[in-house]
DNA sequence: AAACAAACCTGTGCGC
DNA sequence: TGCGCACAGGTTTGTT
């Protein structure tokens, strides 16, 4: 489900809704959700700790905690962060329940809630980082900074051979783009999934560098990509609208939006559902 | 380096 | 109505 897009709407909406707010109660139901570094450390470090500040890298959520333990969150393929008050029934797949101090008697809880399980929830000493989460270190250029433009990514694909949609998945270019961003860029830049790197020039690289946060960020102000399934929403359970803009993810065999004079194809590339137009895209 | 398959899980939608 | 299968937003590991 959640690519940089909808992590970076779940990161806003606790942002708003839960740092400074201090944690007294957890609760772990499901130990392969917390697989990491364990159920104990997970409630050691955040019971009785003020969430100071929510940050995301690529995919993965980072929150500090006022004691010098930090927070990691990946929702996976189904994951989803839901406040709700404590007085609510919590969904199915709840693994880990955390309880705020509530200024008024009302406690809230937030929910990390996963169906299939591939997400996580860890908690470490910040100066541990490097040792728990390794593959931070190893994640590209984030592509809604301030700072990314053609040189940055000129930069990341430095090396790189293979083709384009293996590549943006793998994280290792630039971070935080999935299967449905991947194909949305692609096809806006006007670029078949399987051109590979050295083939691009100016041109294709300069189009990548301009469609890559233009997509992401028209995707954040409309919170996301909610699919039929409706399993994604924001932290209050509002589903995110970009959906609706979608010119090629999910609409194989329908007539392009671009040049209405070919249908989408879908092949499977890098082990996934990769969908285009054969005309507009090269 | 790069491409592929399999593994980790549960839920849903579809054809029969 | 029920059953079996395909498929789903991610990432890692092992094999060509």
């Amino acid at each position: 489900m959640p690519e940089l897009p909808e992590v970076e709407t779940v990161r806003r909406g606790l942002a708003a809704r839960v740092r400074g707010r201090r944690i007294v109660a957890v609760t772990v139901g499901r130990d392969r959700a917390v697989r990491r570094v364990g159920a104990a450390a997970v409630i050691a470090g955040l019971e009785g700790a003020a969430i100071e500040v929510v940050r995301r890298r690529g995919k993965y959520l980072l929150a500090d905690l006022d004691n010098g333990a930090r927070l990691m969150i990946h929702l996976g393929m189904s994951g989803r962060i839901v406040l709700a008050p404590g007085s609510e029934p919590r969904p199915l797949h709840s693994h880990v329940v955390v309880g705020f101090a509530g200024s008024a008697g009302e406690c809230e809880e937030m929910r990390f809630v996963d169906p299939r399980t591939f997400g996580e929830v860890a908690v470490y000493d910040q100066d541990d980082e490097a040792r728990i989460v390794p593959e931070l270190a190893r994640l590209g250029v984030d592509p809604v900074a301030e700072e990314f433009d053609a040189r940055v990514l000129f930069g990341a694909l430095d090396g790189r051979r293979g083709a384009l949609k293996p590549l943006l998945l793998s994280q290792r270019a630039v971070a935080g783009i999935g299967n449905i961003y991947a194909d949305e860029i692609l096809h806006r830049a006007r670029l078949r999934w399987d051109r590979t790197v050295p083939s691009l020039g100016r041109r294709g690289v300069g189009a990548l560098a301009r469609w890559i946060p233009e997509v992401l960020n028209e995707a954040i102000e409309a919170g996301g990509s909610t699919l039929a399934d409706a399993g994604y929403a924001d932290v209050e359970g509002r589903p995110g609208s970009f959906a609706g803009r979608h010119l090629v993810y999910g609409r194989a065999g329908d007539m392009c939006l671009t040049c209405r004079r070919a249908r989408i194809v879908r092949v499977v590339a890098a082990g996934r559902s990769t969908s285009y137009c054969p005309r507009c895209q090269r």
